[in-house]
DNA sequence: ACGAAATTTGCAGCCATTTTAAACTTTATT
DNA sequence: AATAAAGTTTAAAATGGCTGCAAATTTCGT
């Protein structure tokens, strides 16, 4: 249940948290922006601070529970953290997302972090190119 | 010369273009955002807007003559663009950048896009950690 | 050096995001 | 169930990076 989740979480279980925690649960493959879940708030008749948003969003990044992407433009889109961690390969024309984990990739990051001195935290690769709909 | 690069890019080789250039071209870890080059520039008497910067720095980019990355704090960072494609390595302390290429990530991307069904026109590979210097 | 065409400038405006201080919930405690 | 303390949400204003605009200026072919 995800009340649980967030008191686990170190965080109370407010309406805003629930809402938004279901929302991204509920759509699947999801890379929703802080302003997309706004809007779907406003039709489905819910009144939720776009400020409010924004904060749980990040709370819920530092929590652990979703990850935070950036994409060309600059926009900020969050992701549910479901599983280990994943890549991401854009397409151009329509903006669909499909994942993907390389073990090998994976490797020679880690490799290549040692070899210039660098203790890694993350990475994030983006492959952008035309999927096979739009071509 | 950079007046004739510009002209052979199709940009008229006007002040703020020459000094932008010249800047990214002298400067050591050439990753600078806007804003950075802008307080240079103030710093050195040269009077040139900000609007400016962010619009040959837009041009340099169409032409081919600079890279802009896009870090995990939102900003966009500018580069020259020597040589052939690389991935970089970040630190999240010191802002220090280090450039690699490996052949392997190379191959592999490739591999992986071509699975996914999609024809990858670019790709964008970030690391983040700490460096040595920082640890 | 002249004038058309392109460019720069200063400033207002825009967008995504964050901050603020006050009003309101949640939760632990009675 | 009522209470109070702590944590949250809210609306509005502020911020930061960036872009658009009209007027002033610069470039460049002649």
């Amino acid at each position: 249940m995800d009340k649980e989740n967030l008191k686990q979480a170190g965080l109370k279980a407010t309406l805003p948290r629930v809402k938004i925690l279901e929302l991204l649960e509920s759509s699947e493959n999801a890379h929703m922006s802080a302003e997309d879940i706004y809007k779907i708030f406003m039709d489905n008749g819910h009144d939720i601070a776009l400020a409010t948003i924004y904060r749980v969003l990040t709370q819920f990044e530092d929590a652990g529970i979703v990850a935070r992407h950036r994409f060309e433009d600059g926009r900020a889109v969050f992701e549910l953290n479901t599983g280990p961690h994943h890549d991401h390969i854009v397409c151009l024309k329509c903006g669909k997302v499909v994942e993907f984990v390389d073990e090998v990739i994976e490797q020679r990051q880690q490799a290549i972090a040692k070899e210039k001195g660098f203790e890694m935290t993350c990475h994030h690769l983006y492959i952008y190119g035309i999927c096979n709909n739009c071509r």
